[in-house]
DNA sequence: CTGAAAGCGCTTACAG
DNA sequence: CTGAAAGCGCTTACAG
């Protein structure tokens, strides 16, 4: 309901009309109850479907929306079960960020008679968190909601198909999850952070005429974050620069300090060009390995994810860059999808929302620090 | 109000308590009424000082926090107009992303009692139009909140500020603004800006012996978001590439022919190893002449602002990267801001605003395609 | 299946 | 300076 004038001088005006149509202006021009419009637009039961489709094609000619600030007033509260790791111990590099956005939103949502709680779990027990939440449920506490990670076996998968059918709506973090039932999931876009990360590396190599040297930390092969993101990886090089020679590192958190150790050996024998890391704490053993053998600025480093270290080899200019992947953004959408779903029914346009990943350059690192609010600018 | 509980199982559980304060209760708790209440927290006159102090020490105590839900209810509105040179014509490097961000918070904003009239201006004529506005006042409209160009000259300047003395607040875009009286403003960092496409410069010669040989279209000395860039990009140069040799090309929005002619003279004769542009249409430039000198590919480029021809350029390696300033998220700020002072008497963090900028890669430009919505993806 | 009534928490006239 | 009352647009019990 816009209008447009145009004024004397050629400038176009556009109001936007405020006066907008009420559940009472339907019932009053369909001669029924306000209440029989409420039921009728809410998808309620209670009302003839002749009456709800009359009502129904009045609103929508009429270009009828809630008034959400009315509709949240008096709603009935949701509830809404928050399970992730701690942002203790390992969680610091990557599950403190995604908190910090469960809690944004939480802030935002205060008005909304929607009643969060918070699981931190140590990190690898999402299996009897879970089964802990069917437990409450099955004692008769109403759940309405739940965001936790994606699976990564069977046994969460099933626990999950569980509390789905339990009656609660699932929306799942950094997974699709598409077998759990779940109604929604939010991920990183990993192959663009593997391509990007490639891309980069051969601008990096750019004037080189002899064959590139490149070192990849590839993580766990069996966690999909590090998988996929190596892969995309590989795939890029293999396509835009096929003379290049990458040599892969593995292994991820339990053997961690193993890997630094091949790494200083590795980067004390012969110095690759650049250095890749597909995860974070991948990142902080390639920032002290390169350190450590003494090839800081010869070697050009990318790591992954914004934590503390990689702030700092960031500002040191130990790594060219990093690659960020928003953990606080997707949380906080994971909650929100979740949250516009209990409230208003609404479904994210995908059931699968993949998100951005950008790299960070030390120009625009102080952005970053600043947003994240957990990491010192 | 938050309780933490610490499970069996080792899980810390924190619930955020709904059961909040409200106005009524602190009417009941102090034996006063509820109006009053409701005027010592919104700051209205018509209580006693002594009276007031008192409610807002057992608010402030009580962790009480207005439901902005029920505050929009029944608010009067509030006039905000908003005034941006038309997306048409040139305004469709920049300007329709503006007007996008300001469309999508006005969509947010539909519960609030505000009333929006967006006014489009041909390019370069702001001044007209924020004296058709002080007429309109004049004549007696109510008018609260306006959003506007920050002021290129001193005409614009005593308009704005005529318009703060008729009692509207103001919230400007992309420059300062300061001496206009102005209530807050919203910029990119224009030096993160010019750091950034220098910083990559480096990397994309990093492994050169020979000096480097970079072109830069500087844009017009006069406009800000121009000279700032460009200044930065010498800056960051100067200190960590000093043997690089820099070329300026001078010239905006009226010169673009000559320097598209001039371009192309100077690219057939020496190809230089990285060309940048500090603005929008002069990235359009840059890339026409790459390809009519037939060097493409050979040397490195990077642009400003992502708009159809920019990202076509960045899809076909004709560009390197794009540096991204969010004019979406801007805008959608600016009016954010504004709405939030005439609404809830908040003010930002500071008065000016200075917003992250990115670069973007040929592996994530369809993010921001999408993100744009104008853009096809 | 339908409707009249109360109420969410706040804001706005208006009366003392 | 202070308060009682009506009402924003919707949702929820409850009664027909």
């Amino acid at each position: 309901m816009a209008k447009t004038v145009t004024g004397e001088r050629g400038e176009a005006a556009t109001q936007l009309e405020h006066g907008r149509v009420t559940m009472k202006d339907i019932a009053t021009a369909l001669g029924v109850s306000i209440n029989t419009v409420h039921k009728a637009i809410t998808g309620k039961s209670g009302v003839s479907e002749k009456t709800r489709a009359k009502i129904l094609a009045f609103a929508e000619q009429n270009g009828y929306r809630r008034n959400e600030s009315a509709s949240s007033l008096r709603r009935k509260d949701a509830n809404v079960l928050i399970c992730l790791p701690s942002s203790s111990g390992s969680g610091r590099y990557y599950y403190s960020y995604a908190w910090e956005g469960c809690r944004r939103f939480m802030e935002e949502a205060r008005d909304t008679g929607m009643r969060f709680e918070c699981i931190e779990y140590p990190m690898g027990s999402q299996l009897p968190c879970l089964e802990d939440v069917l437990v409450r449920v099955n004692d008769g506490e109403r759940v309405d909601g739940l965001v936790a990670l994606a699976p990564t076996n069977a046994a969460e998968t099933h626990a999950l198909r569980a509390l789905t059918e339990a009656g609660i709506v699932i929306e799942l973090l950094n997974g699709s999850g598409a077998d759990t039932g779940r109604f929604g999931s939010v991920v990183a876009d990993y192959e663009a952070a593997g391509h990007l990360m490639a891309e980069q590396t051969c601008n990096l190599v750019r004037s080189r005429t002899d064959s590139a040297h490149v070192l990849l930390l590839s993580g766990d092969p069996y966690v999909d974050s590090h998988y996929l993101v190596a892969r995309a990886f590989h795939e890029y090089i293999l396509e835009h620069l096929p003379s290049a020679e990458v040599e892969d590192f593995t292994g991820a958190h339990a053997q961690v300090d193993a890997l630094r150790a091949k790494l200083v050996e590795r980067l004390r024998s012969d110095v690759p060009h650049v250095a890749c890391s597909v995860f974070a704490a991948g990142s902080e053993v390639l920032g002290d390995a390169l350190v450590e053998a003494g090839c800081t600025g010869r070697v050009a480093a990318i790591g992954s994810d914004l934590f503390p270290e990689s702030v700092l080899a960031l500002r040191r200019g130990i790594f060219t860059n990093v690659v960020y992947k928003d953990p606080t953004g997707l949380a906080y959408r994971a909650v929100e999808a979740l949250a516009q779903h209990l409230l208003w029914g609404t479904a994210p346009a995908a059931d699968v929302e993949v998100f951005p990943v950008e790299l960070v350059f030390r120009s625009n690192l102080d952005h970053y620090c600043r947003e994240a609010g957990t990491l010192e600018a």
